[in-house]
DNA sequence: GTGAAAGCGCTAACAT
DNA sequence: ATGTTAGCGCTTTCAC
């Protein structure tokens, strides 16, 4: 350990070079691991670091190369689960590779997340991870393709035309969520969602009704979808119930969602699966331990992040190609929120 | 909106210079705002900056300067309601005052919260904002210190020798929750928690049991502490359960003793509040919407932010004077899960 | 008012 | 095998 009472100023390269008794450059080829040093200097420079604890500066040697050993993340929000650990991972699999994660949160706004971009384009990251807000068609991802940016698309998106993307296979997930459900009896399904996302709640919608309907002719499956807001849904919802409908399963086709549906059926007094079945796409730690566990669709976080970074890092080495779009197979877990439709009292009441 | 198709390489300050007939210096002094520069001239730097999309590059120009406009921020684990929301609130008052927030998850390991410090060091950021995997006394503060780094400790600390810190009124809370269980007739208590971040654990389980013995010198409390791990801690609950305690609330110290706490009562089918009643240190927004909704201490975290990036600031303007150790008030949100004791079975069983 | 020059800390091409 | 030189993109004296 290096002893440095007072740090006025770090040890800069050129300090380790005249303590050493060689250029800096020499010092800068002993970092890199350059062979072609005699020994004897190499000791000679290795003593120097340790005495004057010298630590290369990574952004001033980023100063030479165009790209700088930098990837960005946007991510909609840091608040789930989901984006925590998606961060998390992607933070692990850049390090690995030598590189710094600086993550950034748009906060669920697309101006926002535009901001970001132009701030990791002045920063000259070699890479973004893009979770876009809404879709892959959003002013984020324009302002990346106008500025030859590299990056990978996440999460909200399907495919593009012009970056890789990576996200869970909603379709075949939510197929499988419309066998399960109807193979429990259930006729009348209501599904949530909201309909900013396009393309990914489309995806998830139309996997479910296809096959819904397809093992079951005569389901009825109603739609709530609100537009750019949890809070319109929820209002939305409400007036729904108010109606008198009363479907036998809910499928929400986001975290925000389940947690909406099950606090309306708590103010209409509605437990699951007796009054109503719920599922929920994403998983969540709490949903296992709350009575009855809540039944939810995993993503696959692990392999989401892995294969974004592969391929981002395949593209940041000059890897050409047409775009690629990924999807990774999701888990269910069929939890005690859903049971089969006639088996509670099914009637309203209090709480 | 600048054009430009393809983008080799981005305009540096000389490309505005030479196109606006000026040197360098002037451009510079244009970007910084200095009045002191001939308006025509003026003009044409603005002219050309737009033509040429330029920005300033910010890792460039931080070169100069010892201390780079970079925020580091380190926290245990990125997956919690609570980080996620303490990450989002610095990452916006750190923009705020036109600095970048880089955040890194220590992964709940105080070996990596160490090689994190060394990176940000490395990278000469302005200050630090340390949220400790165990407390003030660790290897990473320690670091810090020796290298004479500006930094804010938050959350699980209570004060330090050398920084500033912020937490939760820790003590305060715990009191709180004493008198209402205590008002609510319970005279035998659980507490839950994590022995390894001592100080705060400490602090939570004084203002409690202090509290409690003085309202009621009758009450039985009883401590459960596992030491650095939740899976321990699972094990020794079903211990201590499994001999036959019954105490008529728990209280846990943290938000995964809360999760442990509940998987714990399902397994043995204990519902709250008729069983049992529990309030959790740190509230979740699935708190309120499962049934029953689930009591707990809500952290500021916006004051906790706040408060740490003002004296950080402090700091980093040449703020002087001894650390400063701030406590922020927490809010009590008593939900469906604590009741009284002796309303419900009480008695083992169920599902 | 403005620009030339000197760096911030590092690396890479080119000599030697 | 090593050092010299010339930058990366910017800012900041300090003359003019």
């Amino acid at each position: 350990m290096a002893h440095r009472q007072d740090q006025q100023r770090r040890a800069s390269i050129h300090d380790v070079a005249s303590r050493a008794g060689v250029s800096a450059a020499t010092v800068s080829k002993v970092m890199a691991g350059v062979t072609t040093v005699k020994p004897e200097n190499a000791q000679r420079v290795f003593d120097a670091v340790e005495q004057l604890g010298y630590r290369i500066d990574p952004l001033a040697s980023d100063m030479r190369r165009a790209k700088r050993r930098i990837i960005g993340a946007i991510m909609p929000e840091f608040e789930s689960e989901f984006f925590g650990q998606m961060v998390t991972q992607l933070e692990s699999l850049a390090e690995q590779r030598g590189y710094t994660l600086v993550a950034a949160s748009s906060r669920e706004s697309e101006a926002r997340e535009k901001e970001i971009l132009v701030r990791m384009h002045d920063w000259r990251v070699a890479g973004v991870v893009l979770a876009p807000v809404r879709n892959e068609h959003g002013p984020a991802a324009d302002f990346m393709k106008a500025n030859g940016m590299t990056g990978v698309l996440i999460d909200r998106v399907l495919s593009d035309d012009a970056f890789d993307t990576v996200s869970a296979d909603s379709a075949a997930a939510s197929a499988e969520v419309a066998r399960e459900l109807i193979a429990k009896g259930h006729r009348h399904i209501l599904v949530v969602g909201l309909g900013e996302q396009a393309a990914t709640m489309r995806a998830r919608l139309d996997g479910f009704r296809t096959t819904a309907l397809k093992l079951a002719p005569d389901v009825r499956i109603d739609v709530v979808l609100a537009e750019t807001d949890v809070e319109p849904l929820r209002a939305q919802l409400r007036e729904y119930f108010a109606k008198g409908e009363r479907p036998t399963a809910v499928y929400s086709l986001f975290l925000k969602g389940t947690l909406v549906a099950l606090s309306e059926f708590r103010r209409r007094g509605w437990h699951c699966p007796n009054d109503i079945s719920l599922v929920g796409f994403d998983d969540a730690e709490w949903m296992q331990v709350t009575w009855p566990a809540i039944a939810a669709v995993v993503q696959p976080v692990r392999q989401i992040a892995g294969h974004a970074m592969e391929a981002l890092f395949a593209r940041i080495e000059g890897g050409e190609g047409p775009p690629i779009a990924r999807l990774e197979p999701c888990r269910i877990l069929m939890r005690e929120s859903v049971g089969s439709p006639g088996n509670g009292p099914h009637s309203g009441g209090g709480q």
